[in-house]
DNA sequence: ATGCAGAAATTGGTTGGACCATTGAACCAT
DNA sequence: ATGGTTCAATGGTCCAACCAATTTCTGCAT
């Protein structure tokens, strides 16, 4: 019966703090890069105490929002807004091949699902910016004799920001991120990602031909060269398998 | 020339307290649901200060592997291990129309690629888990009358949970989230869901015969039931959209 | 004995103040 | 210009209290 009785707020002092910092930042317009206030003042004009700053700021670091340096400041890392929603993702005790994989698992997932809707959506301005990043890339590849990862995420990234959902980038972003976390430790092979070059051309001419489904397929197959490179490497490693 | 010199390491107290506990947690094998030692004892053991004890706990339980309940204790919530990799993921806003269809083509997304993934490796005990939470759906769909959040949540956490790659699940659970966020204004369809029903069993039914397109295809059209729900929703909606 | 209200101990949350370590800028010497 | 020196600012750590919520113990009334 009585159910929806609101768990009520009694204390949540750092909560609070975040919230304020989150709201300033909106007012004076912070961007990634800049310099928050210090912990001293923010304690003074929130009137708490500073290790209560601290616990709310250690908070932002850990979801690497904010970054802390000793003698200098701290300094927004990230976009914040008040109404973020924050989701940690937690890997638990892969070795690299497991880890390697499951992020794979979700950018299959999501490349071809952003593809397939980039293809629809896309307008002229969009499909420039994609070719452009194409053509850097193309340029690299022939210049360094390989894969650059840079200009690499940079063409998938104007793909996801012409799918029109803000989603796919953040997600796929994280999935990257991760990737090269496990990625100081090249498994081995040395042309890795070379198999993958062609299709990035053959995306965007699906993609500019606005065939969803062709898109969808091209990033499939470009995905399954990467999962083959890995597994290449997963061969190679076998005993290295320490701890 | 003086490429990679990698910045030195000097100080690390509390990551150094975290790998500590974590170590703790490992050779106690505590799990979920496990008291760990009081904030005063880890300072003594550790021989830090309390103060930082609590910075590291507050990362941990930013990143939602630990409680903290005063006057109680510090609860284990995920399991920890010394090895694992945290990734955390912030999504900005979306608390509109667009947010919540953003948030579906998510699902879509994910919710194909695990379904299909399941039918490929979900094994008997798997099977029956994902069963018996479908039974659980289907009855409390006959008891009272429509779709229950609560059950059908939880099927599709059993058929994340067996698709074997942990990122699912925590991905579509922010996803979740989020679409919940909104969700407490019932757009005005009343039996929202309504339709999506059925596909539940057809999915399980392509997910035990191992027929990976198959269960792809019902999860897509699952997900099209509920993206017709919403455009429904949207069109009811129409003035009510408020900031 | 049993049940239960109140006291006491436990535990996380907060405070204020102190000092250390690092940084960066201003200044100085060469 | 280059490289050291000094000094103020800032985050990192520590300590010793006290507050607030929870749990456990105690002792009285039944």
């Amino acid at each position: 019966m009585t159910d929806h009785l609101p768990p009520i707020q009694t204390t949540a002092r750092d909560d609070a703090v975040l919230k304020a910092l989150a709201g300033f930042v909106r007012q004076e317009a912070l961007g990634p890069g800049e310099k928050l206030p210090t912990e001293r003042i923010l304690a003074e004009r929130l009137k708490v105490s500073r290790n209560t700053v601290r616990e709310a700021l250690t908070r932002w670091e850990g979801l690497g929002l904010v970054e802390r340096r000793q003698g200098s400041g701290t300094y927004l890392k990230a976009a914040v807004s008040p109404d973020m929603l924050h989701m940690p993702l937690t890997l638990a005790g892969g070795n690299d091949f497991a880890g390697l994989m499951a992020t794979l698992e979700i950018r299959r997932a999501l490349e071809a699902e952003a593809a397939a809707l980039c293809a629809i959506r896309a307008g002229k301005a969009e499909l420039a910016e994609i070719e452009r990043k194409l053509d850097l890339m193309e340029e690299a590849f022939q210049t360094r004799a390989g894969m650059s990862s840079d200009e690499d995420w940079e063409f998938h990234q104007a793909v996801f920001r012409a799918s029109g959902n803000p989603l796919f980038e953040q997600i796929i972003a994280a999935m990257y991120e991760m990737f090269h976390r496990f990625w100081e430790h090249p498994l081995g092979v040395r042309d890795f990602g070379h198999a993958s070059f062609p299709y990035h051309r053959t995306i965007f001419e699906r993609i500019a031909a606005h065939d969803p489904e062709g898109a969808r397929a091209e990033a499939l197959k470009l995905i399954a060269t990467v999962e083959d490179d890995l597994k290449r490497g997963a061969a190679n490693l076998k005993l290295s398998d320490r701890r």
